[in-house]
DNA sequence: ATATATGCAAAGCTTTTGCTGAAGA
DNA sequence: TCTTCAGCAAAAGCTTTGCATATAT
């Protein structure tokens, strides 16, 4: 995502200070999946990191790439883009509509909003052909929101 | 989804209608897997459909949950909620930005927009707190969008 | 030194697939 | 009857975990 060198050195200048401050080590194969996460344009998947990391670290693992992700996602240097919570879900509704994911429970709600729902697909996508937009808002539902219990980010 | 005995009627006609137009049989257990979906609120899980489908029908497998959920699908009459995709993908841009998600390839890119961009939550969420907003534009990229191959819908 | 992390292999899940008997049209 | 489907069990991913060794501080 970072295309200069610089400013790639300046993310991986705060993932040490990050690392440090949080009494984690800083190590090889973090500074290689955060730069080759950093270096992508395509929201990469563990596998495909792993691939990409693997051409200057031929020694790491795929479990080092799981748990080094885990890790970077702790320090809150990069994020899973959006699951709508863990688990695969249906629904039957196919009306237009949005959802709410809350980030403790996993719970998805719809919710119905003019303003969403009128959302036109904006202009300028480079030859993408919008069939559709889903929004979704993700925070911590009703249940959540009233109790303890720190751990939050889809 | 749909409260009332009535509708729910309706929708199991036209799942049938749409069985026999497409030379699929009308069976049990798809009459119960788009019945649970269309009674649940929960946006349910294989599993969760699975637990509460073998309550009326104690011989259903989970192979026959997926299958038939696939079926369902095929059919147009519900679909799976967003999962961007099929893998799990992971970026470094913790900056406000939205996805397009081409429904054919998979292919993820990032796209800014300032009316989306400054998106605020819907009001009446009925208890549910915000922290962000994601939109997702599905629709097929340009590469995709170029070339042939009838398979869409994510 | 001491705590933390890596790499490996094994285990755990979820999802898919192949096949045979059963059921729908 | 003839095709399509359900259920089972096995296979195939993908992700996590346990543990011994290696590394960071």
């Amino acid at each position: 995502m970072e295309r200069d060198a610089e400013s790639i050195q300046t993310r991986l200048e705060e993932l040490k200070a990050r690392c440090r401050k949080s009494g984690m080590n800083v190590t090889p194969q973090r500074i290689a999946v955060y730069r080759a996460l950093l270096e992508s344009e395509e929201h990469p998947t563990p596998e495909a990191l792993f691939a990409s990391v693997r051409e200057g670290m031929p020694s790491i693992s795929l479990a080092t790439i799981y748990k080094t992700l885990e890790a970077l996602q702790r320090l809150g240097v990069c994020h899973e883009i959006s699951r709508l919570g863990e688990a695969r879900r249906f629904e039957a509704n196919l009306d237009d509509h949005h959802h709410t994911v809350c980030t403790r429970c996993g719970r998805v709600a719809d919710f119905d909003d003019e303003r969403l729902g009128s959302l036109s697909p904006p202009p300028g996508l480079d030859g993408f052909v919008p069939t559709g937009i889903h929004v979704q808002v993700v925070g911590l539902c009703g249940a959540c929101a009233g109790s303890p219990d720190p751990d939050d980010e889809i």
